[in-house]
DNA sequence: CACGACCCCTGGATGC
DNA sequence: TGCATCCAGGGGTCGT
């Protein structure tokens, strides 16, 4: 551990899984979890520019490169380093005893997971609320995993306006966005995900899907379908573009 | 209670 | 070339 304030939990020698003889590894939401046979568990969470990735032994990273975590490992890959990685320190690891006590602490307030929604959850979570459905989305606690690029291609894919109020929308229209969620996110992970800049999985690869985006990064642009330029504005302090034709206003 | 504003941090792009 | 400014994938906290 080279920079202790990056990780929250207990101190002791034993708390970041070390001397583990395996590992398993489960995600919720945005969050992972690294879980040893003999319980202990830590929670990662990249936040905007973390990283975790696998380095072989011979290629340690440079000490000063914003590395903020080792584990050496031995075993199925051979010899190595498994490197946590956070220039901007949004990110961060929390060290617990067990799974049970880590999913309490930190996914026991998470909405449904975005992977598999189902419109019936969606729409429980968006009841009664008057705030912007991107903002609903952004919601970790209404559900788990959306962040600010697959909000905005997933309601431009389900031709929901980023402004509507949440509580607004038709049953039709909260299915067309679970729908959405679901497949813009499955396409996402097949092309890798979206490296804007310093997303990589663990073995270095940056994602493609930032070339297939159809609103995010391109206000200004015309829309692929229709060809109006597409509209960019704030919503919930996140910068969001949308088409102000495939995605009206007041709902279609 | 629900929501928006603000803040945390580093670095790349842009403009003067 | 150098400096200032703005912006970025997230989310915790605080005030309204």
């Amino acid at each position: 551990v080279r920079r202790r304030d990056v990780v929250t939990g207990p101190r002791g020698r034993d708390a970041l899984l070390l001397g583990a003889h395996s590992v398993r590894a489960l995600r919720y939401g945005k969050q992972l979890a690294l879980v040893a046979a003999d319980g202990r568990a830590v929670c990662a969470h990249l936040g905007m520019s973390g990283q975790l990735l696998w380095r072989p032994h011979a290629a340690a990273l440079a000490q000063r490169d914003h590395v903020h975590v080792q584990w050496r490992l031995e075993g199925g890959e051979g010899p190595g380093r498994l490197v946590f990685r956070d220039p901007r320190r949004f990110g961060g690891l929390w060290a617990f005893p067990s799974l049970e006590s880590l999913q309490a602490a930190r996914w026991e307030r998470l909405g449904p997971d975005a992977l598999t929604i189902e419109s019936g959850a969606l729409q429980a979570g968006l009841e009664g609320s008057k705030r912007a459905i991107k903002a609903a989305l952004l919601d970790q606690a209404v559900l788990a995993g959306v962040g600010n690029i697959y909000a905005d291609e997933a309601l431009f894919r389900a031709g929901v306006h980023p402004m509507r109020a949440a509580a607004s929308l038709r049953t039709e229209e909260v299915e067309a966005i679970a729908r959405a969620v679901r497949t813009t996110l499955a396409e996402a992970i097949e092309a890798g995900g979206s490296s804007l800049r310093d997303y990589r999985d663990a073995m270095g690869v940056a994602g493609s899907y930032q070339g297939r985006h159809a609103v995010y990064g391109r206000g200004g642009l015309a829309c692929a379908v229709c060809g109006r330029g597409l509209d960019r504005g704030i919503v919930a302090q996140r910068t969001t573009v949308w088409c102000a034709s495939c995605q009206p206003a007041k709902g279609g």
